[in-house]
RNA sequence: GCGCCCGUAGCUCAGUUGGAUAGAGCGGCUGACUUCGAAUCAGUAGGUCGGGAGUUCGAAUCUCUCCGGGCGCACCA
């Protein structure tokens, strides 16, 4: 609703301006500082200024006198050295929200592809990688929230080193083979990817101590890239088990996938073969004949020896797969994988996972059938614009393959490639020493710790999982002792993914999050379930109504513009009002900037904003018929503004707390 | 050495893309549960926005410089 006022401003100044200035001019709205100067303020005098020369007083007196009324508006005052204040009309205002307009823009403008998650499939999650999948599952909501198609993708890098550590593992150091593998997967008492963990730290420190070791590793990157023997077939087994395990963990904090292009397939349907080609005749990379890089196939520019594409060996490496999986994501590489479901989702949604050959009898992506409902346009890739989700740490990797695309000439397509970066997880000196790992003397007064996931250190994304769910539950039945022990189960699951994902959320992008086990575990504050709090407290008042016998009040015929009016005199309750009615305007915003931290302190906002309405005003006993009815609405309106803040977010509200 | 990021209240962080009197949570201190459930609320203390110079009507925000920290710059990903 207010965004959709703050649209209409803009472009009636825009047109205005043009007309009476002929400057074309996008305008911006801010927020006044203090609530007094009105609910919106242009400042577009300042920039006019400028060009006009002209006092910015003048100019703005002369836009508020002549721009005309605008829908929605009650009046406009210059203020200040030339800002053009606006108060909206409260009552038309009001009864627009009574009346559930959403201003519901569908956007056209193309496929979005978000590539998040991109787990390494050896071992068990950890706390980093949720930072991953929740921004990049968190700015999907946002995006889908704004009308726009999102594709999701889940890259699996099924080949790579690490893999092949965790194989050398099993191989070489515990002489295990695929029908061992096969039993500990079957084993219930093993938790397969915390094993891989251990034995993934065990091969590092091995090759630590035995150099010669290394060619161990050599040796299976080779038998898995040639996709044959019993070394690939184990490789194979054990990604396809992490894989899983990956998404079971995921699935525990509500994050899903459409497809999860796999690393395999890249390389069996020889998507690099052809993105060679392509980047040799176009001569974006070009074969060193001295030097170091002798014998390489370079791309020149970036640094001062240019990257390595292609190895003296003849082997790819990392980036110029991803420069081929970039162009396939923009339909440019023309050719594509085959695919096959993996996974039904609880709403039906199918995940995909791309094959090297078409499976007989199984529904293709491109071919819905009737009893594969197509959800979603069934056809990956051909995005307009894509974004990865990617640590910080990997800018540099990331610089090299747009610059790829535009070498290849897609200059377009490397303007609409988004490194969507994101600084690391750290651990807080505490919280390693919480958790027993050990720390060098210098680093203890640092505020943050990198630990080593080759050493086996870190915080496992399960095992947090399970300790916010332990403390969730022991608050939970601390308050409601009576309830059944598997609601409240329910109850605490949803309170600590809340809490899991504000936590990470939080934080903008480019700050390092000292990860701290005992400020996560924390559910007071500016935290998920304070948000949960609130919506639930609202509900519940809604519910203690029925409770004492009396009926829900019909909104609609018993408050029109005029009772609206009326009750939105009061300051308090216009502010009130107003701030829970930007969840459209902030969303955009969050999603431009490109900052999910903004949704979470836009939740929190709201969440206090009804803690503060919900002391002040008791609406049960209110005696007053209107403002009771008033009341009641206010409450209905932030509880569904909650919800659907949180859902967003990936917050859900619990039936009680 | 080159490149990118950061420095804001005791601690952890926001700061609407250059705007009006710098905000929040935690922690500290005062208060509020017989009331729609206190995982809450009200109040209070706490700042030379790392230092300096510049750009202009206007700077936490842009430029330069210095100080202090982080991360990159592989034929690893």
């Amino acid at each position: 609703m207010f965004h959709s006022i703050e649209k209409q401003v803009s472009s009636a100044f825009r047109a205005h301006i043009q007309i009476r200035y002929g400057i074309d001019l996008p305008v911006t709205i801010e927020q006044p500082r203090q609530s007094e100067f009105g609910e919106m303020a242009v400042p577009a005098a300042f920039q006019l200024a400028k060009q006009l020369r002209q006092a910015p007083k003048k100019i703005a007196a002369e836009l508020a006198e002549e721009i005309g009324p605008i829908p929605g508006v009650a009046s406009l005052e210059v203020a200040g050295n030339g800002y053009i204040n606006i108060r909206l009309d409260r009552g038309a205002y009001g009864a627009a929200l009574l009346r559930g307009e959403t201003a519901a823009s569908a956007d056209t403008s193309g496929k979005v592809i978000v590539e998040h998650t991109n787990i390494n499939p050896n071992k068990a999650a950890h706390i980093g990688h949720l930072r991953n999948a929740t921004l990049g599952d968190t700015f999907v909501r946002m995006l889908r929230a704004g009308g726009q198609r999102v594709e999701v993708q889940n890259y699996i890098d099924n080949t790579g080193v690490q893999v092949a550590d965790v194989v050398v593992g099993f191989h070489y150091l515990e002489h295990k083979g695929i029908s061992e593998v096969k039993a500990l997967l079957a084993d219930p008492a093993v938790r397969f990817d915390y094993y891989c963990w251990d034995l993934y730290a065990r091969t590092s420190s091995y090759y630590k101590d035995h150099a010669e070791s290394l060619a161990w590793r050599s040796a299976t990157l080779h038998a898995i890239e040639a996709g044959e023997g019993d070394v690939a077939e184990l490789a194979h087994l054990v990604a396809d088990a992490i894989v899983k395990a990956h998404l079971k963990t995921m699935l525990r904090l509500d994050v899903e996938y459409d497809v999860l292009p796999r690393e395999s397939e890249i390389l069996h349907l020889k998507f690099w073969a052809y993105a060679f080609e392509l980047l040799k005749e176009r001569k974006a990379i070009y074969l060193e004949t001295e030097g170091k890089n002798l014998g390489c196939w370079v791309m020149p520019g970036l640094s001062e020896e240019g990257k390595v594409i292609v190895r003296s060996n003849g082997t790819v490496t990392y980036v110029g797969k991803d420069i081929a999986y970039q162009l396939w994501k923009f339909g440019l590489l023309g050719k594509d994988f085959y695919y096959e479901p993996m996974h039904t989702y609880a709403d039906g949604r199918v995940l995909w996972v791309t094959t090297d050959q078409p499976t007989p009898n199984q529904p293709t992506p491109n071919q819905p059938t009737p009893d594969q409902p197509t959800t979603a346009a069934h056809e990956f890739g051909h995005a307009t614009r894509v974004f990865n989700v990617i640590d910080a740490r990997q800018a540099y990797l990331q610089e090299v393959v747009v610059a790829g695309l535009r070498a290849l000439g897609y200059d377009e397509q490397a303007t609409q490639s988004v490194h969507f970066n994101y600084e690391m997880v750290a651990l807080s000196p505490r919280c390693c020493a919480d958790l027993g790992i050990p720390i060098p003397e210098e680093d203890r007064k640092k505020p943050y710790v990198e630990v080593s996931g080759r050493k086996g250190q870190g915080v496992k994304a399960d095992d947090l999982m399970d300790s916010l769910i332990a403390k969730a539950l022991e608050e939970v039945t601390s308050r409601h002792a009576d309830d059944p022990p598997e609601k409240n189960q329910k109850v605490a699951e949803q309170i600590a993914i809340a809490a899991l994902r504000y936590f990470l959320l939080k934080f903008t992008r480019n700050t390092v999050i000292a990860f701290d086990l005992q400020e996560a575990l924390s559910f007071e504050g500016e935290t998920g379930p304070y948000v949960q709090y609130s919506a639930v407290r609202a509900r519940n008042i809604l519910r203690k109504l029925a409770e004492r016998g009396e009926q829900i009040p019909d909104f609609a015929t018993e408050l029109d513009a005029e009772a609206m009016k009326r009750q939105l005199e009061s300051e308090d309750f216009w502010q009130m009002l107003l701030a829970a009615s930007k969840v459209d305007a902030i969303v955009a915003g969050a999603v431009s900037s490109g900052e999910p931290a903004h949704v979470a302190k836009y939740a929190f906002q709201v969440a206090q904003t009804f803690s503060n309405f919900y002391a002040k005003y008791p609406m049960i006993t209110e005696e007053n018929r209107e403002k009771k009815v008033f009341l009641l609405w206010m409450t209905d309106f932030f509880r569904r503004q909650l919800e659907r803040t949180g859902a967003i977010l990936g917050i859900q509200i619990p039936e009680y707390m």
